[in-house]
DNA sequence: ATTAGCACTCATTTAAAGTGAGTGCTAATA
DNA sequence: TATTAGCACTCACTTTAAATGAGTGCTAAT
């Protein structure tokens, strides 16, 4: 059996109307609404076929249609027009507001709100992973007399400015030396390769300074070691209730935990997805928990190289086309901000 | 009509056991489970007169009775017993991390977490405000050719570092000294005090160093003053759904969106409070959005000053005592850390 | 002052009947 | 041969009614 091009049209309206109503598409509905051409008997036909085919399931034995996740697949990767409606979007982003953000976590976590607000789906925006960027700079700073703030810039322009506690004094012209020889050694490494090696070495050079250094260096590689973190901007995580598949208390609570889960979501958005735009629907994600959910990702970047991902979650029964076209708009501005700032 | 002791015996039952079992009490559960030596017709007389005094109420007319806002209030206030349980929560606190971080921030974040795992109730934790903190530290700190890190160290340990972008290029020499004098001119002032006129004043007295002043200074300001957010540390949100209270959706919806308000939530913490513990039950909160919602507030102290607030939100019928006693327990861990820290 | 007894209330549970949107199959039709 | 009208059937959902039971307030006896 072959998915001709009335299977097409009658699986196309079937998902449209769906995805709209929420309600399980019946033939004689089908045929009032849309102009098809042929009486709901046909239809019927039809449907039993795409069924048999898979896009289609029922929910029980004498209701309407539902689209399967093959279904909205084949959706999403064919039959859906992404809308044009970019210009509209642009109204509603305050580029003024988002230029004006002095680091990339507050751009980011904006974001995630213009993106929910957006969809009204759930957003989640993960920041560029601290450890697999490159350092651009190292500064210790003396605080009081125990503790020295370090603060780490990345290239991707994330910052972290863990305090290190040592024992004694050190005079500032001191720590300023040792702070110009670490930054030497660590500059453009990633917080990765620094590792406990190379700050060994580091520590060996240095030994002449001062008997700080001996608490100063490992207290740095401890603290380098915490410092990574999901930096992970969650947003409109009450959309979920608008939505009836969620309109029961086991399924919101079971989405609302999920989101709690850092390391899922972060492994959900990120797994086998270098793609600009990746869409992932139900089953198709690799942990359980998402088996109801979509979601839609786009990358951004910063001097070419993709370093976070911002994604829309939501029900399968997911507006795509709308989700898709608003991402894409999104995405780019994002990146055409990062761009600018780090030429 | 009085509380005499007989009616107070009655009415801890009925609190004690509405709390555990989220029940109406009816008379003849209660003379069954407590050994009042009374019949259930002697404690139903007793009970209308106590929701005649207003410390009960009834939801139906021939339903068992559930305390209301007053009767918590009495509860909490005369008849509660603060267990000693504080050894036990010791163990599930572990000090060695809480010790480890660098950041206030962090040991914030972690707090929130063990809040809610020790009550199993919705934590909030409210960070120092930076606008009322005095500052330490401002250090100015080149990136590249038009971006300077400003690196803001407050007294309570909270540091922020917003990124000021210039036109021209400035000597990191040049950059160093007019840190220094601005260092000297904002040190021990809070962020509010700064406002427009030091700045000004400041940029005046610079003038000679170079133009870029004329950029520097004035972005300073934007920056400083967009600084403050509301740093707040939510944990144990779907926490919500083990209450049968919010077995309803609309009723969970509502929680979860009151908890996505921080302007809402902060006002409800700080409104009034700076009790070293502060309950707030029901109607007694200045938000209808929490008035079937009670607080239990404790301080936080940097050098002897409050700086910030610790919280557990959730039902009226909350376990008091139990909450109140992880509350003192914890806050005062806290402080003690964050004493040692800061002396 | 306390309590046993009893009629009454009302949310909740259970059962049964009715409704309606939708299907699959068959036979008639173009 | 493809399409369609007709019809019996399915099944979630709604409606209605009756039964249940925990609890009350009131009255009269102790």
């Amino acid at each position: 059996m072959k998915l001709n091009e009335r299977k097409t049209l009658i699986l196309q309206a079937i998902i449209q109307d769906y995805i709209q109503s929420a309600e399980p598409v019946g033939s004689r509905t089908l045929s009032k609404k849309y102009e098809l051409g042929v009486s709901p008997a046909t239809i019927r036909n039809e449907m039993s076929d795409l069924e048999e085919l898979g896009y289609l399931k029922q929910p029980h034995t004498s209701s309407g249609r539902i689209p399967s996740d093959k279904g909205y697949r084949l959706y999403v990767d064919k039959l859906m027009e992404t809308q044009k409606n970019a210009v509209l979007h642009n109204q509603q982003i305050n580029t003024d507001i988002m230029r004006k953000f002095g680091e990339v976590e507050q751009l980011l976590e904006y974001s995630s709100k213009i993106i929910s607000q957006l969809t009204n789906y759930t957003s989640i925006v993960l920041a560029p992973q601290i450890q697999e960027n490159k350092i651009k700079h190292i500064q210790l700073i003396p605080i009081d007399s125990n503790s020295i703030l370090a603060v780490i810039v990345t290239e991707t322009g994330v910052i972290r400015n863990p305090i290190l506690r040592i024992r004694e004094r050190i005079s500032p012209d001191t720590l300023e030396q040792i702070s110009n020889f670490i930054n030497t050694k660590v500059q453009g490494k990633t917080i990765k390769e620094i590792e406990k090696v190379l700050l060994t070495e580091i520590q060996y050079e240095l030994r002449q300074y001062s008997d700080v250094i001996e608490t100063l260096v490992p207290e740095l590689a401890n603290v380098i070691e915490a410092v990574n973190d999901y930096g992970l901007y969650l947003s409109g995580t009450t959309n979920i209730f608008n939505f009836p598949e969620f309109n029961d208390l086991f399924k919101a609570k079971a989405f609302l935990t999920m989101l709690e889960e850092r390391q899922l979501l972060s492994s959900l958005i990120t797994t086998a997805n270098d793609n600009k735009l990746n869409i992932s629907i139900g089953s198709e994600n690799m942990h359980k928990e998402a088996s109801e959910c979509s979601l839609v990702t786009a990358t951004y970047e910063i001097e070419g190289s993709v370093v976070g991902w911002l994604t829309v979650i939501g029900p399968t029964r997911m507006d795509y086309s709308n989700v898709v076209s608003s991402m894409i708009h999104l995405s780019g501005h994002i990146n055409s901000l990062l761009t600018k700032r780090y030429k």
